[in-house]
DNA sequence: TCGATCAACGAACACCGTTCTACGCTTGAA
DNA sequence: TTCAAGCGTAGAACGGTGTTCGTTGATCGA
């Protein structure tokens, strides 16, 4: 019956509410550029679910409606990634410029996302984007004449050498001019009882950039592929 | 004046006595030995250095008293695995076969420590044991007659090689039955309009196993090594 | 004996991926 | 209109990571 009215005790405060900002919701869209932006700034180590969810002023956790973990995360950047690189109709006279062209695409195009290519390493090429290049190459090795069995290998070797060429270019990135110098002395001073080759070949050892050994590598692998059309048919012999 | 003894009033109680068990002291050998177990046992994610240390029955902070950091305790590891390889002298007539040889000892090495590969794509192989692979593999090419700058270069590829696909099979290892036929699957169902030529070499591109593969590039490599011994010197075009 | 040095110990820091519970909002059916 | 279901989001918590810091105990040399 009193009129006094009292403020309730602590022990019946309603729970606090729970703001909650009103904003348009999350996408995977908006997850995965997320995490492109954080790679190119920072490097594929900075990407993690609270990294990325604070970028769209989130939670970790409600990245996991939209992605099942981050390893499908990661490997839908990777496909993105792949949606930038253009690949041409094929034309059979210059089978290998159109192979290098396409080849050297997807290496820059790793290379503009700092280390990244750490991931695409690890992942097989199954997403929209990474087919469409997949299915370029390989009519361009078709209608050059490579055998099916060596145009599918050829391929698949290709893609590996592209991607762990990236990331071995992106970890030296920081260090390329110190790293070739301090290497060239280090091996000038190794003991010749054991290394005379090195100790002889310091300069070439350690010559050239990472764009001269990508290309040297893409020469091998270009030409392994031509003297293939040469020969027998793979795992026929 | 008082012959009345008190027991100490907490706040001066002795620190308890920090218990050590008397053993051997630590040493890195002992250190790369249990992380490279660890290696073979779980993979290379399982080495973290309070797993590590826990092998040893000591803790985390114990193992920087001896190396550096993981990535060293990782580089040690790795130029141990070096160590079980064994390289010939050169023979010139047989360099493609001695070539081969070694970097399939090398790949078999890697594949025998599951997936630390990973970790021997990031290194750069400096330590003693991969030094003188390095300086084997020099003299093969060398007495073979390849010029020095596409000798260099072509080592520098092939460990990459090498690496790279060690640690792709790695990754596919507990899986290549599976993948194999869910993928030739999932190929021949992609749409005609934009995958005719996957679709129609499904059965090409994922035929052979990872050996197939592994020696399908091999080829190309040490072909291609091979067509440089009929061409003019690499970077003077 | 004392002081310096070094290896080892354990707590703590700043992070990680992911799960779990709860909340708020939307939608559709009654 | 109301209610229930479903879904996205929030935040705490779990079980981890590499490393640093301060401390302790042992050894060695003066």
């Amino acid at each position: 019956m009193s009129d006094l009215e009292l403020p309730p005790p602590p022990w019946q405060r309603p729970a606090a509410k729970r703001p909650r900002t009103p904003r348009a919701p999350l996408s995977r869209d908006q997850i995965v550029e997320a995490g492109l932006r954080l790679v190119i700034e920072e490097g594929v180590d900075a990407v993690s679910m609270r990294r990325v969810a604070g970028r769209l002023h989130t939670g970790a956790s409600s990245l996991y409606a939209h992605v099942a973990n981050k390893e499908e995360l990661l490997l839908l950047m990777f496909d993105r990634i792949c949606g930038q690189i253009t690949v041409p109709p094929p034309q059979p006279q210059r089978w290998r410029e159109q192979l290098k062209d396409v080849m050297r695409q997807g290496h820059e195009v790793l290379l503009r996302h700092n280390d990244f290519a750490r991931t695409a390493i690890a992942s097989v090429p199954s997403g929209p984007n990474a087919l469409l290049i997949t299915e370029a190459m390989l009519a361009i090795l078709l209608s050059a004449g490579v055998k099916r069995q060596v145009a599918a290998w050829a391929l698949d070797r290709m893609f590996l050498y592209i991607t762990a060429d990236a990331y071995e270019v992106s970890l030296e990135r920081g260090k390329i001019g110190e790293l070739s110098s301090q290497l060239a002395d280090y091996f000038g001073d190794l003991p010749a009882s054991h290394f005379p080759n090195i100790r002889a070949n310091a300069d070439v050892l350690t010559a050239g950039n990472s764009a001269d050994r990508f290309e040297f590598g893409l020469d091998l692998l270009v030409e392994g592929i031509a003297r293939s059309l040469e020969k027998r048919e793979p795992g026929g012999d």
